[in-house]
DNA sequence: CTCGATATTAGCATAATTGCTAATTAGCAG
DNA sequence: CTGCTAATTAGCAATTATGCTAATATCGAG
């Protein structure tokens, strides 16, 4: 649901999160060390993001890699910009908003 | 802030405000009408949109005037964009946010 | 000033979020 | 199997969000 997606992006360690992901998978150990929450907390910020589906999980034997779902998180910047009265496309004045 | 602005933008009913506003500038009471929350309800909702500077009032006699602040809600979908790696610019990975 | 309409603020109850420590699951090595 | 590491889940306390009704402000008209 396109709530829950928002709703995730609502915290600020989960949209760090995203950019510390959006350079690449990385291992949720990796990422609970670069910040200062500790792990559960942090294993509950995945949880949200993979609930809204903006990232999703993959087992690595011991470890699990995640990674940004990157067609959800168009998404929801599409809906804002839809919110403008504007596309996720360049410049088109087809806005006939009345 | 602009975690203000992601957690105005995280509830259901404000967005669909913004919605609304997206078509052009409205009163409270007429917003609060198309809503099925009560009005102070709609106030508080206001008062949060208007808090993340995602609108702006303005008095007219009786009544107040509400407009999207279209500025804000561009550069928040523009941080999406952002976290996604592609925004206005061109990809790059020499991030050197470490 | 008083009245009626418009809108916000106060106060309260309920639900959701956040973040911790402790306990638990999952997988690998021996 | 036992031990070890990686990660999540359980349970708890504190904070914040949501939404209601009642009280309050603000404005225009008489």
């Amino acid at each position: 649901m396109e709530n829950s997606v928002f709703k995730a992006l609502a915290h600020p360690a989960r949209r760090q999160l995203l950019a510390l992901l959006r350079k690449g998978p990385r291992l949720a150990g990796d990422l609970a060390a670069e910040f200062e929450v500790s792990w559960p907390t942090m294993s509950r910020h995945l949880a949200v993001l993979k609930e809204a589906e903006l990232i999703t999980a993959e087992r690595q034997g011991n470890q699990i890699l995640y990674r940004v779902n990157t067609s959800v998180l168009e998404d929801a910047a599409t809906a804002l910009l839809g919110l403008l009265g504007r596309d996720n496309g360049d410049d088109d004045l087809k806005e006939a908003a009345e």
